[in-house]
RNA sequence: GGGGUCGUAGCUCAGUAUGGUUAGAGCGCCAGUCUGUCACACUGGAGGUCGCGAGUUCGAGCCUCGUCGGCCCCGCCA
């Protein structure tokens, strides 16, 4: 069908260009039939223009306009006023195109919903009409943003050299870390393919053929439950350098990290970050993603419980536990109800309550004061500095979950004392290193790989890697933002020695590592170079740039927390004989 | 794998505590009126598998069981 194409877009008529004779394409937002006067106004993704029609004047047009109903497509002709009555209220609102002649390009069922910011539909709805909800500005805003990001990040790595390299969707399936999704192979009937949980290995490869500095915005796969910040198909940025350390890597994210939040938000963020090691990050804010956009530190007090003789915190420390707290500046009003929702969120995360100490109208109230001599209450007192107010909470119990426990609790605090009210341009970023290199899986009974496998060792902690692997720290390290885990790194092991080693700590037998990682060994024999590298989280990057906590918000086609598609209705069945070319039956269940 | 919560008109929700006549509201939609609207206004009207399936009951939107789906969380996510 021919039509007159637009000569400009719905956003860009000022109030310069009155007079102008003009030609626009796009959907109908609303028809304001006044009966002497109908106001269309007409939407494209640059914005909204309104188009006049007097009946009085132009009588046979006023009667085509009558069809006109909401998200028709249509062209429509005409010469720019100037408005009697401005909108002030949209940028142009200061000029209407007063319309001579229009047609109607496409026509519309009326949708579902309006397509408008103003009105609230469930996300089930959006998902189920996405390409509706795509039509909505403040939708089409974050994905316009994402579009920036895509272009700011291509830029600055061209800009230091990097290459850019697609590496392989069908790859092999690896054990360790997440479930891989699979896809069948048809020519070899029996084997898979897996969707690449990261192209960890693709890119170290990359770096012994001497690419030197790679980066790819890359999608990657991961079989696991969803959440509201996590989907099985997402998208990192993905880079790696050869012959440097960690400095040099945290350098570049940095750089990186530094020119988003300039041009996309116009904040300029101080670098380099501060960094804390792992250890002192549990100890202090309870977790290895901390928020330090407020204080509220934790306080290890075991020691000064010692001798106390209250039960609970004596056997706590006969297990080799640990006895923390928070200290609540001014809670010491929280009602019962208020203390026992608290408690909850510790049992929530495995702990076994929380008891407390408060200070009001300067004398110590808490239940342990029966328990506990008063020359030991005291000293907590001071240790903790307990103002008139205050509300001291206290957790004992294995060391993970009492840092844990008293982590949530941190947050818990924050939210409900108004920490993070006006911080929409606050941002807090933070190098966590130092991490452990292994953690042991008490679901496998052997050691697994804190990040990954290919992680190297910290030089220093080298002599303790047979008599205590479970100490040795890690060339790792995770940058966050405001309690979110933005991104993940380290140096590699670049000797067959080490990698070897690594493989041992595991627990992994020679044949499995040679089934598994045979192709990467072999490669390290032939002049690997000292590498390492780092992969953000472009759709949680994305997020934080555009302030939204749902990762669907800022992903086009997602799918929801039960992993279904609903616009395209996937995962679905498939024919018997798509089943049969690859071998394979469906066990039906019942 | 587990826990919580929700599912009623095209959309967003009320009604469920204590089962009881014909299931309501706002927005949207349809028709009409209206010359400066921009969340137009006003008048009138249409619109329901109370997610689905069983059960209890004289009687179920409401109670019970199952099931499907949305959201949030725990586990999981090298």
């Amino acid at each position: 069908m021919n039509f007159p194409k637009r000569s400009v877009t719905c956003g860009e008529l000022r109030i310069e260009n009155v007079g102008l004779e003009v030609v626009l394409n796009g959907w109908v937002a609303t028809v304001r039939d006044m009966g002497g006067l109908i106001f269309i106004d007409l939407r494209d993704r640059y914005g909204i223009t309104q188009l006049v029609v007097h009946p009085e004047m132009q009588p046979d047009l006023a009667e085509r306009v009558k069809e006109l109903k909401q998200e028709y497509v249509v062209w429509a002709k005409g010469k720019v006023r100037e408005r009697e009555n401005p909108n002030p209220k949209i940028p142009t609102g200061l000029i209407e195109v007063h319309l001579e002649d229009f047609g109607i390009i496409n026509r519309s069922e009326l949708p579902p919903f309006e397509i408008s910011d103003r009105v609230d539909i469930s996300e089930e709805t959006r998902l189920r009409y996405r390409y509706l909800d795509l039509r909505r500005q403040s939708v089409q805003r974050r994905f316009l943003i994402r579009n920036k990001i895509y272009q700011i990040i291509h830029q600055y790595f061209q800009e230091l050299d990097f290459v850019e390299i697609e590496t392989s969707y069908l790859t092999k399936s690896t054990p360790e870390g997440a479930r891989d999704f699979l896809v069948p192979s048809r020519i070899h009937k029996g084997k898979f393919y897996a969707l690449p949980q990261s192209p960890q290995l693709y890119k170290q490869i990359l770096m012994i053929s001497g690419f030197d500095r790679y980066v790819q915005i890359v999608k990657c796969f991961r079989d696991e439950d969803l959440r509201s910040d996590r989907q099985p198909e997402f998208t990192q940025i993905d880079l790696e350098m050869s012959f440097v350390d960690k400095d040099d890597v945290i350098e570049v994210t940095e750089g990186l990290l530094a020119r988003l939040w300039k041009e996309v938000l116009g904040i300029d963020i101080k670098t380099p970050f501060a960094r804390l090691s792992y250890d002192e990050a549990i100890r202090r804010f309870g977790s290895d993603k901390p928020d330090l956009r407020y204080d509220l530190e934790i306080v290890t007090l075991t020691d000064l419980f010692k001798g106390s003789n209250f039960k609970i915190f004596e056997d706590t420390i006969a297990i080799g536990g640990v006895i923390a707290g928070i200290n609540a500046k001014g809670c010491a009003n929280y009602s019962r109800k208020q203390i026992d929702e608290i408690s909850e969120i510790a049992k929530k995360f495995k702990g076994k309550g929380i008891v407390w100490i408060k200070r009001q109208n300067d004398q110590i109230v808490s239940p342990l004061a029966k328990f506990i001599p008063e020359r030991i209450l005291e000293k907590v007192k001071e240790f903790v500095k307990l103002e008139d107010g205050d509300l001291l909470i206290l957790v004992s119990d294995y060391k993970e979950i009492c840092y844990n426990v008293l982590g949530v609790i941190r947050e818990e605090i924050a939210l409900r004392n108004g920490f993070l009210q006006n911080v929409e341009n606050e941002f807090s970023f933070v190098w966590i290193v130092d991490f452990p290199l292994l953690e042991y899986s008490e679901e496998e009974k052997r050691f697994v790989a804190r990040h990954h496998p290919f992680t190297a060792a910290m030089d220093e902690d080298l002599e303790l890697i047979n008599s205590e692997p479970e100490k040795v720290r890690a060339k790792a390290y995770d940058i966050v933002v405001n309690g979110n885990e933005l991104g993940g790194g380290s140096i590699r092991n670049y000797t067959i020695e080490q990698q070897k080693r690594m493989f041992q700590l595991l627990n992994l037998s020679e044949s499995e590592v040679e089934e598994k990682f045979g192709f990467l060994l072999e490669a390290l024999r032939y002049g690997a170079p000292p590498h390492g590298g780092i992969a953000i989280g472009l759709d949680r990057l994305v997020m934080l740039l555009t302030g939204t906590n749902n990762i669907r918000d800022v992903i086009a086609f997602p799918k929801t927390t039960s992993g279904l598609s609903l616009m395209d209705n996937c995962p679905s069945e498939v024919t018997d004989e798509q089943l049969k070319e690859l071998g394979i039956k469906i066990e039906k269940n019942e």
